[in-house]
DNA sequence: AAGCCGGGGCC
DNA sequence: GGCCCAGGCTT
């Protein structure tokens, strides 16, 4: 394709921008940290969903100084309800790193910006267009798809070695001289006018030229392979509690929610179990509960992540006395009040069961 | 290359 | 219930 053509594509699409373009904090700033923050944020998530989160951040955080010297149960806490933790836990800590390492300047390349933990392709590529006019193209869901439908590509947009397919037709388009606005425009195009589904075909500006709309293809692309189905999970939550303290613990590395806190877990293979296998694992644990302590849950919790599909039982236990110490030790619970769990960051999934319990403060 | 990691909104 | 989403890291 012959840089005309290239011209017939960007051109448009800026002309596109101009006049559909949302007003979004993050676009009115050159200051990488804004920018980053806000990349980091809508990673895998919605411009809707994904915007209170970053007025929280820049509120709570206005500069990466700020960020990098906050605790992380705090950063975890603004993220609850974001998903994907990891992208919060690795934040913090390129945060601390661009502090005491690059002096609290943000790197101004690719080449750079990629070496900072939760930073990849798509965040390095975004940030060196939008905060210092590097010519490079962002790839993410909206650009492939955009690319995939106009230029007629039938390469697996899931699969890792489409990408460079991508990528080469990606940075062919990037104009020199507004890559930044550009990189805006395709990916905002892609979120509003050329949708997943039903794109607004009739009123497209690239209309003429878009090969699937000339092949009676937008349905059939972009092509990509399914995800696998989300594999079951059966939760039993012994929610222990001693005169108005709850016993909650912080959850480690290696499963979903690390460093977020939630109650004992016991987890079962099958979606039944047996209240006395329960009782016997509790013994176990140091955990001595007498049957008539224990209320049964009320109801099975339904709590779908992209990959996990968790049925959550909640059992609301009143201690007697509270837990020993070489329990606490054991079993790695720690005792908080309904303030303190307020503060604390936990899984929807926890918020949610203790909205219904009723255990919260502002009530 | 494949698996892992959230949650909400849409149909 | 199935689909989508401004991805990155680990193995």
């Amino acid at each position: 394709m012959d840089t005309s053509a290239h011209a017939h594509f960007a051109n448009p699409l800026l002309r596109w921008y101009g006049q559909h373009r949302r007003p979004l904090p993050w676009r009115d700033t050159t200051n990488p940290y804004y920018i980053w923050l806000s990349e980091v944020i809508l990673q895998q998530t919605r411009v809707a969903q994904g915007l209170p989160y970053y007025q929280k951040f820049v509120a709570a955080y206005p500069t990466v100084e700020e960020l990098a010297a906050a605790p992380e149960d705090e950063v975890l806490r603004l993220w609850q309800g974001l998903g994907y933790y990891s992208r919060a836990r690795n934040m913090h800590h390129t945060a601390q790193v661009v502090v005491e390492q690059y002096g609290g300047k943000f790197p101004d390349s690719y080449t750079e910006l990629i070496k900072l933990k939760g930073v990849g392709s798509y965040t390095a590529a975004a940030i060196a267009a939008f905060a210092f006019q590097e010519q490079v193209a962002v790839l993410d869901g909206n650009v492939f798809r955009v690319l995939a439908r106009v230029f007629g590509i039938a390469d697996d947009i899931a699969a890792p070695t489409s990408r460079k397919v991508f990528q080469k037709l990606a940075d062919e388009l990037v104009p020199a001289h507004a890559p930044d606005t550009y990189n805006q425009a395709i990916m905002e195009f892609g979120a509003i006018q050329c949708t997943p589904v039903m794109p607004d075909c009739l009123f497209c500006p690239l209309q003429q030229s878009c090969f699937a709309f000339n092949h009676g293809m937008v349905q059939e692309l972009p092509v990509k392979s399914k995800a696998k189905a989300a594999r079951p999970r059966y939760f039993h939550y012994l929610v222990l509690q001693h005169q108005g303290q709850y016993y909650l613990r912080k959850r480690l590395e290696g499963d979903i929610w690390q460093g977020l806190y939630d109650f004992y877990l016991y987890e079962s293979e099958s979606k039944d179990l047996v209240l006395e296998t329960l009782l016997e694992e509790l013994q176990q644990a140091g955990l001595e509960v007498h049957k008539s302590l224990m209320q049964p849950p009320q109801k099975d919790y339904k709590h779908v992540l992209s990959h996990q599909k968790i049925t959550a039982r909640f059992y609301q236990i009143k201690l007697e006395s509270p837990l020993k110490e070489e329990v606490l030790k054991e079993t790695r619970l720690a005792p908080f009040n309904v303030e303190e769990i307020e503060q604390l960051p936990k899984p929807i999934l926890i918020n949610n069961y203790m909205k219904d319990a009723k255990i919260s403060v502002h009530l």
